[in-house]
DNA sequence: CAAGATTCCTGGTGGC
DNA sequence: TGCCACCAGGAATCTT
């Protein structure tokens, strides 16, 4: 479901809510896999401790404690929200409890999501960290290093930035809209780009997460923010979901396209 | 190495 | 109204 506008608005909504870094009382998982096993015993270790800050690594939340972190990938459909007692929902599958009463809940209808633990210092070496990209929102993400990336790669440009291992948090949604305001075609071999696009892709794509970031993220189906609110990005897609409606900048229809199994839009006039 | 299919799941939608 | 095929924000793993 979420990319990174959204891990980050959820991100954000679980530090204000936890910011009295509340103590751990009991952790229910009400089933021992997502997509893959739960690690039962190494998330139970952490109760009794305080989540002392909230971090995001590509499309993961990290719950900080002295003795280790909680690791949430939210997959297609995973949702986070406060969960007072009596507000069960189907499909919820772990319950924080913290003291004042507070509880937290994960809902993933698709059970695409992960659950994890990772030992204190041991972020780079998690098998699910390990192979991450760069963060497209840090200064270390520049058209240099990404035309570095693409210049041995014929894959379309739009599948290589969804890649995790080049560049992490740029899902379907995100992608199309990123290459819409660079004015590059998604269907562009990657090793065609020359520095200077690579150089416009990178700030198309760190404007086109930063406004959403802004948003609130983009609420279609299910997502929504910890308070309930929608994020209202979707309102401004250029592209996304836009097959055949008119571009907003020259008028012409808007393109649509499966690419690598992912639906695909973008103006093939503004787009070269 | 590239491109596409498949896999994990449930639920909403659109066509007939 | 009912049924069913298809599609969905992710991502790893196969096959060709």
């Amino acid at each position: 479901m979420p990319e990174l506008p959204e891990v980050e608005t959820i991100r954000k909504g679980l530090e204000d809510l936890l910011q009295h870094q509340p103590k751990i009382l009991k952790i229910e998982l009400l089933r021992k896999d997502l997509r893959e096993p739960i690690p039962v015993k190494m998330v139970q270790s952490l109760v009794g401790q305080r989540i002392k800050k909230i971090e995001r690594r590509a499309k993961y939340l990290l719950m900080r404690t002295d003795k280790g972190s909680l690791l949430s990938h939210l997959g297609m459909t995973g949702t986070w929200r406060e969960a007072p007692l009596g507000d069960e929902r189907l499909h919820d599958h772990i319950y924080l409890y913290f003291e004042k009463g507070l509880r937290l809940a994960y809902r993933d209808p698709r059970r695409f999501g992960i659950f994890g633990f990772v030992a204190l210092g041991e972020d780079v070496r998690h098998l699910k960290l390990q192979h991450l990209g760069f963060e497209p929102l840090t200064e270390a993400f520049t058209g240099e290093v990404l035309w570095k990336q693409l210049r041995s790669k014929a894959v379309a440009i739009k599948i290589a930035i969804m890649d995790q291992k080049i560049v992490v948090g740029v899902g379907n949604i995100y992608a199309s809209e990123a290459l819409f305001k660079a004015g590059i075609r998604p269907t562009t071999p990657s090793l065609k780009l020359s520095r200077e696009k690579c150089d416009r892709l990178v700030l198309a794509i760190k404007e086109t997460l930063r406004e959403a970031i802004k948003a609130g993220g983009s609420s279609i189906s299910d997502y929504e923010k910890l308070s309930g609110e929608s994020g209202y990005f979707q309102t401004q897609f250029q592209v996304y979901d836009r097959k055949n409606a008119e571009c907003k900048i020259c008028k012409k229809k808007i393109s649509a396209q499966v690419l690598g199994g992912r639906s695909t839009f973008w103006c093939s006039s503004c787009q070269k």
